[in-house]
Order: C-alpha cells, then structure tokens, then sequence
RNA sequence: UGUGGUCUAGCUUAACUGGCAGAGCAUCUGAUUGUUAAUCAGAACGGUUUCGGUUCGACUCCGAAGACCACAGCCA
C-alpha cells in the first residue's frame, strides 16, 4: 500500500527534480522525476510493475491504479518492452526490489510506445545478438561488461598519468609496417604511395619518449590477421607505454604495478557490475605484486614436464612461440599472471634487444593471464644500436626509406629504453571473466563482423 | 587458410530406424493488489538456409553452395 507520505503528493506537485537511478540512495522519501526506458513490465490486476532502465540502472517501479489518472493507467498497461518513459514518483527502500530501492509512481508521460523490441528477456543466439548489437548494448550484461572496459581504461589513464606519463598519441595512418607485412590495411588516399592503418605505435613511442622521457599512446590498432578466435578482433584499442633510460626489468616491475592497479580498480568501483557478470572476484584479488617471472627456457621445461604428465598433447620445441594451449598451461600453474621472459630473437620483432647473455635470446616479455585469458601484454627493451637495426631491416626486408627517422633515433642520444603494449579488449574480458573478446567493444569488428 | 560442427515460427528449440513438423518465449485478447526472466486461460504464427539428387514418401540419406560457431596458426 502507499504510504502516507506519498499520498500527501499531488500529481501537480512541482518539486520533482530529475534524478539519475543510481543516485536514488540520497532521494529516499522524496518525489523525483526519472528519464527512460521501460526494461520491463509485470502486472497483477490492479498493479503494474514497470522496471525502468536509464543507463546507470534498473529500478522497479510500482504503479496503483488507485494512485494514477486513468489516462496514465491505460497508456501503462500495454507498454512494450524499451518503450521511452517519463515517470514521476516518490523513492522507496523495499527489501522486496531488485537493487533495494522502488519508485511509487504519481504520474508517468510515454515518450515513445514502443511495440516488438527484437531481444526478449529470454535466451538468444550470439548471431542473432550480434545483428542486433545496437540494441543488445541496453541488456544488463552488455552495460555491466562496458563499465568495466570504462574503468580500466581510466585505471589505465589515471596509472600512467600519476606515474608521470605523458600522452603522445601516434598516428593511425602511417607509411609502412612495425610487425608483420601481410597483417596490414591498406588505405589508397596518398598520391604514389601506399598508407597503412597502425599495427601498433611502438615506434613512434620510441621518438615521444625521446621528447618526454616516459610517454604512452592510446587508440585504435588494426591487424588483417586471418583469425577467428575468441582472442581476436580485426580492430582493437592498446595502451603502449615507453620508458626512456629503461631495462626490461623496469617493463617487467611497471607491467605488475600496471596490471594490479587496474584490477584494484575494477574491483572497487565495478562491485554490482561483477555481480551481474557472477565474476568469481577471489581470482582478481589474487592479482598482487610480484608477478612470478619465468625465463623462456624454464617456461620450455614447465611445458616438457606438463608433456610428460599427459596434460599437454604436443612437446614443445625449443624456439617456437607458445601456442594457446601452452599459454594455458603456463598460466594454470600460478596462482596470478605470469612474466615469461627473454624469448628466441627469431619470433620476436625486429627492434626487440639481444640479451647480451646469450645473443639467440631476446629482452622482451609476455605477460600472460591468469584463467587461460592468455597474453594480455607484450612488451620489452629496444635496441639501441644502428648498426643493429640496419641489419634488421634488411634480414627482414623491410623498406629502408620509411625507416630513416626511427633509425635517427639511434644516431641522435640513443639511451636503454623500454616499453609495452597492452590490449585492452583482452584486460576487460579477463577482469570480467568472459569467454570472448567480442563482448568487451561497443562494436566489435572481427573476419566475418563489420556490422552493426 | 586448415579441421570439426550447426542451420526448423520473430527468438530459443523438439521431431526415434525416412512415415501427419511439436513446444516455450515474444506478439494479440482476457484474469490477477507484490510481481522478480511473474503466473493462469485463449488466439494467431513455420513446412525445415539455398540448389540439385535418391525414394511411394526427406527436417531426417547423398552432393554442392552460403551463413554462423569452435579449435589451430598468428598476435594484444
């Protein structure tokens, strides 16, 4: 039944402020106005039980007849599902609401009547919602999985600006490749000569942290890889951070303090949006300095005795990358992300540094996630010498004339320096506990996915 | 690109060894003063992704194409 406090509330009452859902806490037992769409609605004869979602959260609502115009009453009863809503009412804590807190509704303006919404509250293929992703984004899941990526990337942001980063953005369109040549997409706009969409701003980082000393880049990536897995997207977001003065040691302790920090941040500021995920949070909380870090021949012998035992099908040849069973199998033996460390130069990227150790090895290192979520960064320490990377570019022939500028950099102050990139789709769908990449974008662009 | 799998109503699906395509949800109509993916009653909705074949008869068997999914390689 209505309290009497509500009913001391006339429907012309003025003082009805707009609120947002999730500030309804500090709005208990006063009249405020609220801007949505209706997620769903449940009657029971002379009550209706509209639920009304507006981007920071559900609530249920309660409407009597007995408490509305019977214009408001009729216009209610039959409302679809993301029909546009304006309802007015008082705010009450009820243990009997999902989310704690009701609206006893006075009056209510239907913005838009909205009649076969697509997705029901029911079960629907990944296809299908896909299709349909424009909307899927308003389901509760969706909302909840894209406050998350919101939050760790400003957990990112707020990291490196706090450590003394500076932003350098690097260019999406550039001249040549960083990494592979048959990864890259080709845009024909520049007169004579061929443009590429970023694979990585890696090497332009290397010239900012020349300028600024410790210095990141933050936007889209694009790779024309020919994989469809749940790892995989054909366009993603990276933060790339590079350290001037810097070993791989100092990668390896900025990746555990990075890492932590934005798992830290999720589990603060993302408790309900976990919830709805039934994210087990014990395995974020495991995410705490220091990280093990394991030598690429010791992550061999892991992977030999794994073998041995029948858990892993193939041996593993010393010298290859890890595949993703091996990855997974790495992972399961920690308790929190690993570091495999100083991997054979021959899979490694041109610029990586040689271990002066043991020239066959080179200064970079994955981290690997916990829970089979696989490499989530790669990074290491650049070489510094000229000499060296001549020789690289020709072995791996790549067009000597759009590299002049990066090999200035070694002509001119060239310092240790050292850097890392980390995909952010990969972070989000492991702090959310998500089996695919595809759900942690707005619009996910994969093989066979350009639309929506 | 390779291997394996799936395709039936708007959605999620059932249909035995080849024998009348069946349900739930959504939709529409009504009931219900505390519903939680509400419930109850009623109505309407498909000829099985496409093309070809075998057969008295094909959702079911065979061939091809398409779409999608998983895994692998590659990577973040």
């Amino acid at each position: 039944m209505t309290t009497p406090e509500t009913e001391t509330h006339t429907p012309t009452s003025a003082a009805a402020p707009p609120v947002y859902i999730d500030q309804l806490a500090a709005h208990v037992g006063t009249t405020v106005t609220l801007h949505g769409w209706l997620y769903n609605l449940r009657s029971s004869g002379k009550l209706l039980f509209p639920q009304l979602r507006d981007g920071t959260g559900v609530v249920q609502c309660v409407v009597f007849k007995k408490n509305v115009s019977e214009a408001v009453w009729d216009a209610l009863k039959h409302l679809g599902q993301e029909s546009a809503l304006i309802v007015r009412g008082s705010v009450r804590a009820d243990e009997r609401a999902p989310g704690g807190f009701e609206i006893d509704v006075l009056d209510a303006e239907v913005v838009q009547a909205v009649e076969g919404y697509p997705i029901t509250l029911k079960e629907h293929g990944t296809e299908f919602l896909m299709d349909h992703r424009h909307l899927w984004l308003r389901s509760r899941r969706q909302h909840a999985i894209l406050k998350v990526r919101h939050t760790v990337i400003r957990a990112v942001r707020d990291f490196l600006d706090n450590d003394g980063f500076t932003l350098a953005d690097a260019p999406i369109l550039t001249p040549a490749a960083c990494e592979g040549t048959t990864t890259l997409f080709e845009v024909d706009y520049f007169e004579d000569e061929k443009a590429y969409l970023t694979q990585s701003g890696q090497l332009y980082n290397e010239a900012t942290a020349a300028a600024f000393g410790k210095v990141y880049c933050f936007g889209p990536t694009f790779r024309a890889e020919r994989s469809k897995t749940r790892r995989h997207l054909t366009e993603f977001w990276m933060v790339e951070p590079e350290m001037a003065y810097a070993t791989l040691d100092d990668v390896m302790n900025l990746c555990e303090r990075f890492i932590s920090y934005i798992a830290a941040r999720v589990l603060d500021e993302r408790k309900e949006e976990l919830k709805v995920l039934e994210r087990d949070t014990s395995k974020l909380e495991a995410i705490v300095p220091p990280f093990p870090r394991l030598h690429y021949d010791d992550a061999v012998k892991l992977l030999h005795e794994g073998h041995t035992r029948g858990e892993l099908e193939n041996r593993f040849e010393w010298g290859g990358d890890f595949g993703a069973p091996d990855e997974t199998y790495i992972s399961q033996q920690f308790d929190r992300p690993v570091m495999v460390h100083r991997y054979p130069a021959a899979v490694k990227a041109f610029y990586m540094k040689r271990d002066p150790e043991r020239d066959e090895l080179a200064l970079g290192v994955d981290v690997l996630a916990s829970e089979g979520y696989g490499e989530v960064i790669g990074g290491g320490e650049r070489a510094t010498s000229l000499e060296y990377l001549e020789a690289q570019i020709k072995a791996e022939e790549l067009p000597r004339e759009s590299f002049e500028w990066y090999l200035d950099l070694r002509r001119y102050g060239s310092v240790p320096h050292a850097g890392f990139g980390m995909g952010i789709e990969r972070c989000t769908a492991w702090m959310c506990g998500i089996e695919h990449v595809r759900e942690t974008i707005p619009f996910p662009r994969m093989l066979y996915r350009l639309r929506p």
